[in-house]
DNA sequence: TGTACATCAGTGAACGCGCGTTCACTGATGTAC
DNA sequence: TGTACATCAGTGAACGCGCGTTCACTGATGTAC
């Protein structure tokens, strides 16, 4: 394979961002290598600079598309519900489940990018969009906020405590907590 | 300097102790090599394993640290307030202050630790030994769990948004919901 | 208390390895006529 | 519609670098007499 059609390529580079998207959320961002990235859509590292300036720039990009994936699945939830209300219970739920704690690759991005964010004082406003955006879903103003910091403290919690049966206290706790927050 | 007494040796040891555990939950363990945590004591990195079999055994050890001095420090609140409830306020207060956010180092180990433990399958006992300390010492049961969610996920977001009033925010919206948790 | 020697904490250079990034090359794609 | 050629997405090897770890060496410490 030497050259690849305009839209191959376009489908190729789109595949790299959805990999990257789900490998830093599982591993974390230094812990994958643009060639892990390169080789889980079958492609070779030396043709990444062809689409991406820097390791850095496909980070961006990976958290912008997991936080743009997380809400459209919230709008997915307002339609598959009666109200709102609904919703929000459902997405509780999903999000402190073992399920969820278990797939951090398909799971939150506030959650799977927290501590590589946390870290970089540049370009952080990908992370504070999404963020503002999955709060006010949840509730407008202050509830919303510490609805998702309860949601989010738990799940990195239940992940580092998985194995103990602490890990499912947790979950439960947080759900049954989130709840009454935004009753 | 070559050969050094066993009391100054061991003394040494802690030290490496100490600043790996301000280290890691500063930037992160990954972030960190050991050549790193030698030379912010003054030492080369060749003598690290006279004293410690692995990078990994030293991760262990900084995060049981860290968790050690925090169980200390809500200890210490005990004492310098007229009850219990007022001593959970003040760490309320000044676990999601901006102080603390912008100090990591100094900070939570369950929130400053989390990333890298949710990663690790193995060893996680430090950290759920850690994690079931402080939740206890907030509040028994769920009670303890949920709120000690809340404070983890909103510390670790309002690091993550730094910079935006996004931050603040979240703080105090956090603080207020970890009161109406544990009233 | 003093001497002789073994120990071993710390040094500094080296090891193999994987990282992010670069680059000469390939050959199908896209374009100009 | 067919031909000639420039483009450029992807390849695979190489780059300099920092990592975790190892090791021969040093010389003050600790011990045996």
């Amino acid at each position: 394979m030497s050259r690849v059609s305009q839209a191959e390529a376009q489908a190729n580079r789109k595949r790299v961002v959805e990999a990257a998207s789900r490998l830093f959320r599982e591993k974390g961002v230094p812990n994958v290598s643009v060639a892990d990235v390169m080789q889980s859509v079958g492609l070779t590292q030396g043709g990444f600079y062809k689409q991406f300036a820097s390791k850095s720039a496909l980070v961006d990009e990976a958290a912008a598309k997991a936080f743009a994936d997380m809400l459209d699945q919230l709008t997915a939830m307002d339609d598959d519900h009666a109200d709102h209300d609904a919703a929000r219970s459902a997405l509780i739920e999903s999000y402190l489940s073992p399920e969820a704690r278990d797939n951090p690759d398909t799971s939150c991005p506030a959650a799977g990018f927290a501590g590589d964010f946390a870290r970089e004082p540049e370009r952080r406003d990908v992370y504070a969009a999404g963020v503002r955006d999955m709060a006010g879903w949840i509730a407008p103003g202050d509830t919303g906020l510490a609805a998702l910091s309860t949601l989010v403290g738990a799940l990195l919690l239940a992940r580092a405590t998985a194995g103990s049966p602490l890990s499912e206290d947790i979950l439960r706790a947080a759900r049954k907590a989130a709840s009454r927050l935004t009753d």
